[in-house]
DNA sequence: ACTAACGGGACCTCCCGTTGAT
DNA sequence: ATCAACGGGAGGTCCCGTTAGT
């Protein structure tokens, strides 16, 4: 997906009518113009993408931090190739646009807290079930294992080296098993 | 800079010559054409803040916790308004063009060798001066801290709220305290 | 046309653009650029040109001589005014462009191969009705011919003078009518 | 010679510059700009090569078909190469700035004249030392020659090809032979 | 007198969005 | 409703000539 890659700014409408074969006439049939298109990407395929791999995973089980590992093998797995590459779809248009544009930078906080708030919930039945320490704050904790999550990628990305990835995820790793009781 | 607010494809030219009053003849003077006027930003300004800000000051005291915390708060201060709003310039720079250009991968990438170091050599030596515990392996410690510094103002860019900014890298501060004996 | 009394260089797609009413955006749409722009009008506008009014008309009779007599009658009374200022079109991009563009370079030379072919083939049909002696080397020839005729109008065209091109060509005429029996 | 190769127009004054390790505060002092600059190239270098290569060969000798033979022979040896490539540097000129600037236009005209005058100066003399037939009308046929001497090495340089330019030169010897008594 | 630095107009091209025709 | 064709503003760059400083 170019936006993914040159980011919403270098993307180009031709390329991407190009790419999918689309005629100009359908694309601004459906939408108003390349700011609407983006928006539409960011909210229903980034959207998804977070929901499918980050979100939901974690609301089953009881083990929030054997849930994060799986998730972060699942991605790695999935995407490990690209991920190196282009990085993290919501990351990057967040970084790039949500100092340009209101209704990206929006769209981008919803699915950070949509984000962030499937590791809470998934941390505060942990506590629940005992796999999480009491004296552990459950939203601030979230907030830094998605910001570290994100951390990695980006350097990883720059690197291009997915052990890069490997070894700045595994400190994550040891930071989420310090959680455990 | 216009580099860091709407990031390099974005930057105009000509907003650049409007800004620093310069005119298109002297510019074309100095660099050859927008990449090198890019790459010459990237080597000099922003190797320079990473320098000052993050690598300097982990050179002096045997306690590097407390001297990426002073760090922290330094930055923070001096650049707080700005952070939460426009980011880190080198990780801006290389979320956008790492994927785009390799002579500006490969500039991020030995800025962030510096910094990483910086923190790395802190860390070892925290260890001889007994601040840092024996078992914490620097070079992966190093690297996750510096992601979860980049995670930290990244997410809070995109909330543009100084608090997220406070509360994460709050959350960091805890992980750094783990490293002591 | 630009092109031809400038060069392709000096050419300005703006005066084009001015000239023929066309906009910016008919233009690129249908050329990627001043390159294939200029391509087309030699393969189009000067293939033409060279079809009509030299090739075709060398291929019909038995007297070669008296066919590029008229050739060069009826190209003098159309363009009479024109070719002493600007020249012969095909003459003037390769005379520019072959050092510079291997594109512009080879279909120039096809153009002149065309032209030189209907002139060899006259001089060939010429040797079987007895009109042009047995011992001319019909290639060779046909090339001397096209050089001498190009020459004379190069000549021509600096003097900006048309008895230069007529006593000029006079003398092509008195070579012509060598190569009878 | 940046302006042989790319003519006039396409000529950079800053490229010269570069080549020849002037300044360009040197150069406007000595001229008043690149119109200036091209004049005396004009003027000096390329009437220099007419004079030394065209015409003083053409004032020994009582038979000028040998001196042009020789000229030619000469010529080919010296610049052979170069030749087929940027052609004769006279043409060159005259071919691109006629047109378009009177002052390149008369002087392109006068070194034409004088190759030309040495040519049919020859001739003459050719006459009355019985080398050339009594009925041969100098001035045309020295036009003529000339002529068919740019067009030969057009059409060579078109081609880029050496011996394009030997078999038609060839032909022009053909016609000189025939002004033989 | 000589140089580095500069001024600035023009040029080609890109690219988002619109329109006329079917 | 769909698409080829188009409109047109803006962007980066080139390059001739000038100027400030030595």
């Amino acid at each position: 997906m170019e936006m993914n890659r040159q980011g919403y700014q270098g993307m180009r409408v031709d390329d991407v009518l190009r790419r999918t074969g689309l005629k100009k006439g359908a694309l601004y049939h459906h939408f108003s113009g390349k700011q609407e298109l983006g928006y539409a990407v960011l909210d229903e395929v980034i959207g998804d993408y977070v929901r499918r791999w980050w979100v939901k995973p974690m609301q089953t089980g009881d083990d929030p931090v054997d849930a994060l590992r799986a998730a972060m093998g699942a991605v790695g797995a999935e995407f490990g190739e690209e991920l190196v590459v282009t990085g993290c779809p919501l990351s990057n248009i967040a970084q790039e646009m949500s100092p340009l544009d209101e209704g990206f930078r929006s769209r981008a906080e919803a699915l950070f807290g949509e984000w962030k708030q499937g590791i809470a919930d998934a941390l505060e039945r942990g506590k629940e079930s005992g796999k999480i320490r009491r004296d552990v704050d459950c939203t601030p904790a979230a907030e830094f294992i998605l910001a570290s999550l994100e951390g990695c990628v980006g350097l990883a990305k720059n690197s291009r080296n997915v052990d890069t990835l490997k070894q700045c995820s595994g400190q994550l790793v040891r930071y989420l098993e310090a959680l455990r009781p």
